[in-house]
DNA sequence: GTGAAAGCGCTAACAT
DNA sequence: ATGTTAGCGCTTTCAC
């Protein structure tokens, strides 16, 4: 590496003390827009670049942020994540990825290493199976501001930002009940899990609100995959008392039952009603094409920055949680 | 924010110095096994955690890596972000996220913060219309490691990892040749784009190879959109000299080639060949599923990301290029 | 408006 | 094997 150029060069170069080149350089008050040019006009010359870990080290602050999340391959968290490196990069933040594969182990690991002398906040969406939040009551002990996005730690007494699960599954259903279809089945996931049970919430809701039954066979639990709503269409298919519409807890659900539907030959669309959430952009490659809820990733993504940084600037002194509505996009899946 | 604990706190807790501490704490050489169980013990239990900012300041390196890509919403991104991640984070680097969105100008602002003060390496996906490479070169001249991954600027002299576009696209075509389809169209990009030049050159091998006509009407050239697929679909089905099969520059494109033969009852996988490039997930949720030139993703994610550590810790001097192969995934687009 | 000086927390010679 | 010490580059009182 090249010898370094320093403030200290500058300051030499200028005949002036590194404390005005320091003051000057951020463009700060107490200094005459005369020395402040000459500084910024040496630094150009000079080739300074400024070095963010002695920054950072003086400061005690560094303007990164951290984020902790699953994956990526996945529509919805690529889309939360640009929504948070566009909002932070705008506000001067930099932005650490920290992916852990959905894995409490990995999470851990990584939640040990971190700490308020490396990172300005963090930002965390936790592993599905994340029971305790020690790491993370641990690290706002330390100062360190924390906003969960999507999934939340119940235990964490942190500032939070989710959809709306239960409207976006309320409006979902509706709109297949207004659509003429009048039994409808909900696949989901797990049991246990809080985005399963918002959705289906709004599901039992819906169908409450239009006066139709309510049926367990008709509640599926398995997995989040494409595989699971193939399978789990295919099961509601074969008994005794068909669905004519179903209404997936999201879009890859949706895929396998569109498989399933269309070996059967079942026209979804028009025998079958079928809706999605998520809206992922594939939903409108599928035929027929999906009617899904969309979920505001983007927005979760800023916002929850936003919130951040809020916390960091020491604005916000208690935790809030933020619920955004969805959207229903209707396409064809759900006609009769 | 709470009292900070340093290792000068552990040092006169245990009554020794810190470069003992120093030492003991990255477990290294020369301090005895006991010391360094006190000193780890004592990190414990003092709440001792280590601030990443000082120590890149004193060692000038951050075990930070840079990346910087146009977006993460497309699969093929997020797939080679993530395999960045899992290698970097495997060997003890962090990744900070630079999205340019695809824009020249956001790209350059990005690279002129940059700087070797800042990061241990760079890796990069330039934008599209990035023609001049300046930034770059200057990195490197300051002694920062770039490694380039998919896209690369020639006029700069650096490491890159790039997928076999003209090989992938051989395999494609030949493919289709082989299912008996003879008129085989290509539906691409933008002429001057490096990914169009390169998977053009390996459909135009693949015709002469087979001893298969050339012809300039079945080569249309225009936007990489799932519309800009259903359109020059349109175009070819609507000449004189009808293809009966496609071979798609990527999958979204072929996602807009399925709709258009959808519209015109054309059936793909029997009438009409078709194949893409990439092999998203959703190339297996479409109807009929796609056939398609799988890229390695991840691969081109940890790859780049073992070039760019082998540079950091000096192992190689002068840059290398290296070119992954792709893999035919075969569905039913393409059969006959 | 500008300068001197004391750190920020850690590392790495060098000495012992 | 352990300690002493001089920085790493920048910020920030506190004087003037």
């Amino acid at each position: 590496m090249n010898k370094i150029v320093t403030i200290r060069d500058i300051a030499s170069h200028l005949s002036i003390s590194v404390s005005t080149v320091s003051r000057a350089l951020r463009g700060s008050y107490d200094v005459s827009p005369e020395t402040r040019e000459r500084v910024k006009e040496a630094a150009r010359t000079l080739q300074y670049h400024p070095n963010y870990h002695a920054r950072a080290l003086a400061r005690r602050s560094s303007y990164t942020i951290g984020i902790i999340l699953p994956y990526i391959t996945n529509y919805y968290f690529a889309a939360v994540l640009t929504g948070i490196e566009e909002y932070a990069s705008r506000h001067g933040y930099h932005v650490t990825l920290f992916m852990t594969q959905d894995n409490p182990a990995t999470e851990k690991i990584f939640l040990q290493q971190l700490s308020p002398y490396r990172l300005d906040g963090l930002l965390a969406c936790t592993s599905l199976d994340n029971s305790e939040g020690m790491a993370y009551t641990r690290l706002l002990a330390m100062g360190l501001p924390v906003v969960f996005f999507d999934r939340a730690l119940g235990s964490v007494l942190a500032s939070r930002v989710l959809q709306d699960d239960v409207a976006g599954a309320r409006l979902a259903v509706t709109h297949l009940i207004e659509s003429g279809y009048r039994n409808i089945a909900h696949i989901t996931g797990a049991v246990n899990n809080l985005m399963t049970s918002r959705r289906l919430q709004g599901y039992l809701q819906a169908l409450e609100e239009a006066g139709l039954q309510q049926t367990n066979e008709w509640v599926i639990h398995s997995g989040f995959d494409v595989e699971s709503g193939y399978n789990d269409t295919g099961r509601l298919l074969d008994s005794a008392n068909q669905p004519d519409a179903i209404f997936s807890v999201n879009d890859r659900k949706a895929f396998g039952c569109l498989q399933q539907l269309r070996e059967r030959k079942i026209t979804a669309g028009s025998q079958f009603g079928l809706v999605g959430f998520t809206n992922e952009p594939s939903a409108s490659y599928v035929f027929p094409r999906l009617t899904s809820v969309e979920e505001p990733a983007m927005e979760i993504g800023s916002e929850s920055c936003e919130i951040l940084l809020k916390h960091i600037h020491n604005k916000w002194k208690h935790a809030e949680e933020r619920i955004l509505p969805g959207r229903l996009c209707i396409r064809e899946s759900s006609h009769r």
